[in-house]
RNA sequence: GGACGGUUACCCAAGUGGACAACGGGGGCUGACUGUAAAUCAGCUGGCAGGCGCCUUCGGAGGUUCGAAUCCUUCACCGUCCA
């Protein structure tokens, strides 16, 4: 790839909200890049990631992604596990104040978020450090100096701040620390290029460039991507939210719910979750933006291609024809649970036990809804008999096998 | 330390003595339709119960009342402001 290429690749996904720093960023990348180049010193790529969970979902491998992007173009990767900061509480995703973790419960969480991450980046390439080690080791009045650089207007004036500020909302004196002390990561680790979440651009593009300079050394290059939204396609990919895409699932599940996404939803998730080149998603969107391209099945090939990403080609195959064969078609999928039939069982009772239902009120609420089949018939007297043999179904996407 | 406000189901949010298992929205589920688990439309969404019956729920604990999410007491937590 050339410079300018790179620069695109490397820019693909960016939403500085603002053009001119889009543009600034763009050239100063391109700067770094050349000298890289030129003095083969491979760039230091930084991420952080806070390990409030233990279970990663698309929206966290976005930035994933970009850091992997790096590594193919032969940069260096500091994947920083925020052990300090998720104690402190990043306010940048909320308008709510996060609540503060053990760092116990912190370096547990975040070894399996490293672990998930290798399932993206290379190994070989990625440094993984704990920003306890030196964040914690910092003195008070390293801190007043450090704060000293900046202005609560400036705090003020971000977004998230602004709208808790007028609404009376609390905002706690901490939650301002949070930028300060990931602008102390990217100084502590030399960084280059740093890389987050639109929610983000406060703390790298503000506050860490502020700091560095301050500190003497060169501010480093924000790259700041796009948020991912959930499956409802509006809000931020989020497990309490309940609208992600988890990482450990089956790929048929993982197909399924990108099948699931609303079509608007389409273009973004090309840009942020698949892993194609600038010249085939331009090829996606275009086809989509002329109707060209069926919104049906550029969504299978969206799924597929997510899929592939974590569970390859062959497994992505497979979830594909399973749900062309199951929903589209309306077969009985190849695949499904059994359930050992044994005198006396009815209906009601084996959905519950089964977990097709959460209740016996449930159950019979989709017995009456029409929404229970026994071999394709719909049921329609909840106290049927069972037969082994039969195929059960609740919904659309619930089998089971009566044995 | 003082003044005031809050705590409702998965989430947001009504409800200020009875008709409240609790408005509305979101989410989820089911159905119709379709282009897919998209969009749209309709229904469902505490538990038990083969009828309209019972049980648990509105921060916790007591109390008043024939009757409380609603009134009183007290405790806990949260918030805003003043000092």
């Amino acid at each position: 790839m050339t410079i300018d290429e790179q620069v695109e690749y490397l820019m693909q996904g960016a939403d500085f909200g603002d053009a001119s720093i889009a543009e600034a960023m763009a050239v100063e990348l391109r700067e770094r890049l050349v000298e890289s180049e030129k003095t083969s010193r491979p760039l230091r790529v930084y991420c952080g990631y806070d390990p409030t969970s233990t279970d990663l979902h698309l929206g966290h491998t976005v930035t994933m992604r970009k850091l992997r992007q790096f590594q193919e173009l032969g940069h260096h990767v500091l994947f920083v596990v925020g052990s300090f900061t998720a104690m402190i509480g990043d306010p940048s995703d909320k308008d709510k104040l996060r609540k503060q973790l053990t760092l116990e419960t912190v370096l547990k969480n975040g070894k399996t978020y490293a672990e998930q991450a290798f399932r993206i980046l290379d190994p070989e390439k990625t440094e993984v450090v704990y920003n306890h080690e030196w964040l914690q080791k910092i003195t008070f009045t390293e801190l007043i100096d450090l704060a000293s650089n900046f202005t609560v207007q400036q705090f003020l004036a971000r977004e998230n701040f602004h709208k808790r500020y007028e609404k009376s909302e609390p905002i706690y004196l901490h939650e301002f620390f949070y930028a300060i002390m990931q602008g102390y990561d990217a100084y502590h680790l030399d960084a280059d290029v740093q890389i987050g979440g639109s929610d983000q651009l406060f703390n790298i593009v503000t506050a860490a460039r502020k700091l560095m300079a301050y500190k003497g050394k060169r501010p480093n290059i924000g790259i700041v991507l796009s948020i991912l939204p959930g499956t409802d396609g509006e809000i931020r990919m989020s497990k309490s939210l309940g609208n992600h895409i988890p990482l450990n699932t089956s790929p048929e599940d993982m197909y399924g719910k990108v099948m699931s996404i609303p079509d608007k939803a389409m273009p973004i998730y090309a840009r942020l979750a698949t892993e194609w080149t600038p010249e085939k998603l331009h090829a996606f969107e275009n086809g989509l933006a002329t109707n060209t391209l069926h919104p049906r099945d550029a969504k299978m090939r969206l799924a597929y291609g997510i899929t592939s990403v974590f569970y390859g080609e062959e497994a992505a195959k497979d979830a594909q024809e399973g749900f062309i064969n199951t929903f589209q078609k309306g077969n009985i999928p190849d695949e499904m649970p059994e359930y050992q039939l044994t005198c006396g069982d009815n209906l009601v009772d084996i959905m519950v036990s089964q977990k097709m239902a959460s209740s016996r009120g449930e159950a019979r609420r989709l017995i009456d809804q029409q929404g229970v089949k026994l071999d394709g018939e719909v049921v329609g007297d909840m106290n049927v008999e069972l037969k082994a043999g039969q195929v059960l179904q609740v919904g659309k996407r619930r089998f089971l096998r009566i044995v």
